[in-house]
DNA sequence: TAATATATGCTCATATAGAGCATAAATAGC
DNA sequence: GCTATTTATGCTCTATATGAGCATATATTA
């Protein structure tokens, strides 16, 4: 019926937007009240690409312009969803990142703008430490830790835990995928549960939480409170989030995403947005100014409150004059 | 016959070595003279995971025991293999990047390794700019800005060859991937003449050098010098090049190249070898040190000519202990 | 008019990076 | 044994970048 070797390949898109300060992804809603992000299946009869695919059925199924497009990463989990496990189908899925301005969505289109941090809130940490970092998250992993199976074990589990969530002094808020593979393993998350139930039988060494607290670690992943996710989702998020924080520092991809004249506040506000941190205002200022990212418009704004900004446009020629423009978010943050 | 979506999946694996301060890879003989990566089907009835996949038939293929495996880009280009223009069938690969010791390759085995730099001689500044630039690229590449149909057409080109091939005092030696794409597109790689040549009656888009000049170009192609590469392979190693000489700078993956104890000059050649520029030796000892990277064995060096060197290994602890270690290749050198 | 909010200019301390000088400790050639 | 050569290693000096905060300007709101 079909050759051993054939799969099917979904496109998985993370569409991003900042509007007013908020960083937001497009999310189908479906059954079992998990929000999805949209997708759709590679078909290579009718697209001469894997971009021109995505483009595609984006356009189709929202309507959207999605400006900014890359490839983040392919998924080829053996327990990505239940199906799998019973016929011998195989289904791989390329992550995709998007970005887009702010555009309202047609009425009919099954989509919506949802807060990134409503996903992933332990990332978002703008306002000081995520207090569910101390409440729940950094316990439990703590505990995880300790259940290892030796001492050597534990130390891995604790330097693990150093890397992805920080030492006393410094975190990498880039790290936003490492951090959710870790929570996923621990179980810290409802997916990793609603995975681990469909393989329970089968030796899978994906879950290294410990079975016999499975009830109290399903707890937890309540607590820590990400809106559930259908499938790998969540994950993919995460590899998109970690991607664009990385690539803010050396791409003037945060254009992408604002208006042709816009505030150097504006400017800021998308990369704090983004990257899940404050910033210093006139650091922040003396930066994007010495890198000559921006030039001014001549025009001021006007609807604010406070004393009125001058207005801004991105310089493109800074591309052919340095070789790794970027906005410079600190690339390690106190706690 | 066959489902209309689905595909075949490769994986094609860029194997890293460095000895003897030269950065290698892992080649197969084709036929055609054409040297070829490494690569293998993906099975999903016989492999749980992707990555799975890979080690199992690296190591059927060449006995070689690989390290860090990591994944690179998905490719699904149209214009990839002759055979996909006649038939439907789709072939989507995944580039893989691995890092391995040195180690001798079994009799039998139908595999080399090659310098890296001889399938991109542009790349390797050590010994200085490399002459191939003024003497055949840069020409060439001003002559493609010069042939655009309009001047916003020259602007953006030649924008484009100054963020990829540098500027007047900077280049970003990491953009390995970028050049290779806009030699590829400018007509300066043989496999970019090879593809054209398939596709000639089909417009395609990715070719923008002028058809007219096809054959001035086409010898150009040739002096650039880069020993001829299977289908995408030269794309897939560029693109292996440009991942690794980001992540040395914040990851500690040098080490897998290295024996178990080294010196530090040996630690530099390595990373000389694969950023492909030449370091200020006092200055590394300094970053190394301060990151405490290393620790000394206590051991020194015996076989040298000169002063005996101290022998450093890796200190894992490092993993926790900082968010970003790695080994700090000046971003922007100077030409 | 005072309070508040935002914009913008400037300084200072510290950390980091780039370049080079100086010295140490081995081998190679004679 | 002496000298040249080679590599290792310690140290300094300077320029630049980063982090933090002070001070002032110009608007709106109460």
């Amino acid at each position: 019926m079909r050759d051993t070797h054939t799969v099917d390949v979904g496109l998985t898109a993370v569409i991003m937007a900042v509007s007013g300060g908020v960083a937001k992804v497009l999310a189908v809603r479906e059954g079992a009240g998990e929000h999805a992000l949209p997708s759709g299946l590679f078909d290579p009869a009718q697209d001469r690409t894997l971009n021109l695919s995505l483009r595609r059925w984006i356009m189709e199924l929202t309507a959207l312009e999605v400006g900014y497009v890359e490839q983040l990463y392919t998924f080829g989990n053996q327990y990505r969803d239940a199906r799998e496990l019973d016929v011998g189908a195989r289904f791989l899925s390329i992550g995709y990142l998007g970005l887009a301005r702010e555009q309202r969505i047609g009425t009919g289109v099954p989509a919506e703008w949802h807060d990134i941090y409503d996903y992933l809130p332990w990332e978002d940490w703008r306002g000081g430490r995520p207090a569910v970092l101390d409440a729940h998250i950094m316990p439990a992993l703590a505990a995880w830790a300790e259940d290892a199976l030796d001492g050597a074990g534990r130390a891995l589990r604790r330097g693990r835990i150093a890397m992805t969530f920080g030492t006393a002094d410094a975190i990498d808020h880039e790290k936003a995928l490492q951090r959710f593979e870790l929570m996923y393993e621990a179980g810290l998350l409802p997916e990793a549960h609603r995975d681990y139930a469909l393989v329970r039988e089968k030796s899978s060494s994906v879950f290294s939480f410990n079975k016999n607290k499975i009830e109290d670690i399903y707890k937890v992943s309540l607590e820590v409170g990400g809106l559930p996710m259908k499938m790998d989702h969540r994950r993919i998020l995460a590899s998109a989030l970690e991607r664009v924080r990385g690539k803010i520092k050396y791409r003037p991809l945060v254009f992408e995403l604002l208006p042709a004249a816009f505030t150097l506040l504006q400017l800021q506000k998308v990369v704090e947005a983004l990257s899940g941190v404050a910033l210093h205002k006139q650091n922040f200022r003396r930066l994007i100014q010495a890198e000559r990212l921006v030039e001014e418009t001549g025009e001021m704004e006007t609807t604010a409150r406070g004393r009125p900004a001058a207005l801004f446009r991105f310089r493109p020629q800074v591309l052919s004059e340095r070789p790794a423009p970027g906005v410079g978010v600190p690339k390690i943050s106190t706690i």
